[in-house]
DNA sequence: AATGAATGAGCCTTCATTCAT
DNA sequence: GATGAATGAAGGCTCATTCAT
């Protein structure tokens, strides 16, 4: 099972030009970055980049997963110190809130979707997200059996806990709003609502 | 004021293009496809779309004002029928699903993130946009000084309505979830729940 | 049937690019020859090469098997005329000789195995062998049946005909031996005794 | 004088590295084969070769001049133990024959013209050859100067003697041929048809 | 002797755009 | 309006070579 921990610390090299690449990519998307912008914010050389990652794309699915495993980590410690399932659900919506704004340029990279990412990394991300959603799931399991969490399709859980919260990043992240934090309990209540199943007084 | 209804009709040649050029954009990205493409789909010369739409990011920019346009041209139709609070919320709900059933590729290229508009095209959007949210929020003020619907911060309304359906059709374009008609609903009841005013039942 | 024929003239600017890139190969080799060379050579446009021949191999493709007609039809246009065995071996001999002087450049470049090609050029190539080969024997087969050409493995013969002649002109495209026109007669006796058959008087 | 011997043993490092190098050599072509393919094929660290050969080019050098000793030791020990202008002249041909089936990649290597050496390079080969074809043409003089083998143009024995057998290898080495054990007798008869002397019996 | 991360000049190729017909 | 050959700037990537360990 692969491990939902932090990745471990990469030689120095290598995060320099994750960081570089990062904020290259949210200044100018990941089509509109070229290894030349990615090779003078780290400060390397081309041919160092092609040593570590193999291609641009590598640059770009290293981010990915790396980001994917970050964010992940986060929620699952957040969910494993839920005590009500409540709790575990206005958790979700907070620990969004709190990492995307930490991580503004990560969540950017991950919302963007003009990225095909190679046959191996998106094996490797479905293998991060099964782990990921299973152990969810699994934080999630008591919370339902106490009837606290309603039966519901299971596609339907995560638009309507985290898709308010989705939306509205999406459009701060866009500088169509204002920052996350001050709806953060207004969209903990409604995906609570969304959720809350027949066990919680109403 | 700009126009909310339906596109004026265009010369069957642009219409043609812009065909072409969608189900280009769909399979390969903005950013994927080039004008070689396009042309090919379109079996016109290469000179043809220069001359009627003057760039590649005009053919771009062309079909994302006119399926902008569409889809709220689509989404007002609806709200103006609406009888009440409830049944307007609902109508969101519903009628986002039923536009991005029955139009998937236009609406997997809104979803599209990976495209930088000209600033004549942003305006012309911002245009349609505010043309179009004031409407909605005209149709909304009755409801809303009814008590019918919540006063919330303005910019809450839409990611709480459409969030969660916004959320998972995204998954269901990239077919990671069942067709959205299933939970449509559910989605509806949620939306609803999230926004009703003080004035409804509980 | 392929033709053996003189191919049709091309474009002027595919055959001014043919051209540059003939001087170019036989001065740095193929490999040693960069896209650059070729364009500076015959005065157009990078993309112009790639416009007509698709890639640099392409180019080389195209040379290739425009050298080999070019050959081919040189030397079934000498065996149409031969009226003997002895006269047909001669003239194979002979017109190796006189070709290889007159297209030095296009030898140099067909004796040189620095190539790769496409499986599309070398299927191109073997239907333009095959029809060259086949009209070959067909020329030879009345003086095969007559006894003038001996009978001997099929694989013998070209070997046997255009061995020395070819070992010879590798050496004299090398710099290593004087003009072949000084050996031509010499080669084609040996050419002669190596292949006439039993009803010729020794 | 350059000695015609068995090449020196080297450390067995260096043997490993030439040996993976003639594998890639003959795969892929010279041009086509990079440091990184024979350090791979070799097992061996990039800087290894370096330090061994100084160079790509070096290595391909050691490899070619390796391969020519080799050859020339073969020829030169079949013509020693020659005892007739036809014994000699045949030993050619099957020695040829016998080499190059028993070191076909390295024949490959031989026959391949696509690399250009250094001066320093080919000044050896210059050297090696000079000592060899020396070597050669003095073994055989008592056979020329016996009326056993003709008197033609200095440059026209090899092309006559080895031509035949040449074309048939490197066709047999491309694939379009037999093995050429089955003809060699019939190519050693013309061989020596096409340069025995007056002093011989028609 | 061995290692392998780092370098960077240079190459092939793409593709939006132009323009003469 | 339509055509498509021509253009050339710009980008991703390769790979021989170096050098600190």
């Amino acid at each position: 099972m692969p491990s939902i921990s932090e990745r471990p610390a990469t030689t120095s090299r290598k995060r320099s030009i994750l960081d570089a690449a990062l904020a290259c990519f949210s200044e100018r998307g990941v089509e509109g970055t070229t290894i030349q912008d990615i090779q003078a914010a780290a400060g390397c050389s081309v041919g160092s980049i092609y040593h570590h990652f193999g291609s641009k794309e590598g640059v770009a699915e290293a981010l990915w997963l790396d980001a994917i495993s970050r964010f992940n980590a986060a929620m699952i410690k957040k969910l494993e110190s839920a005590a009500s399932g409540e709790e575990a659900v206005r958790g979700v919506v907070t620990t969004y809130c709190a990492w995307t704004a930490r991580h503004a340029r990560l969540a950017r990279f991950l919302h963007s979707r003009d990225i095909e990412f190679s046959e191996a990394a998106k094996a490797r991300q479905r293998a991060l997200h099964q782990a990921y959603i299973g152990r969810v799931f699994e934080l999630f399991a008591p919370f339902a059996r106490a009837g606290e969490v309603a039966e519901l399709p299971l596609h339907a859980y995560v638009p309507l806990i985290s898709g308010p919260i989705e939306a509205y990043v999406r459009r701060w992240l866009g500088g169509d709003a204002p920052s996350p934090t001050r709806v953060q309990e207004l969209f903990a209540d409604a995906a609570w609502n969304a959720v809350k199943g027949p066990a919680v007084q109403h």
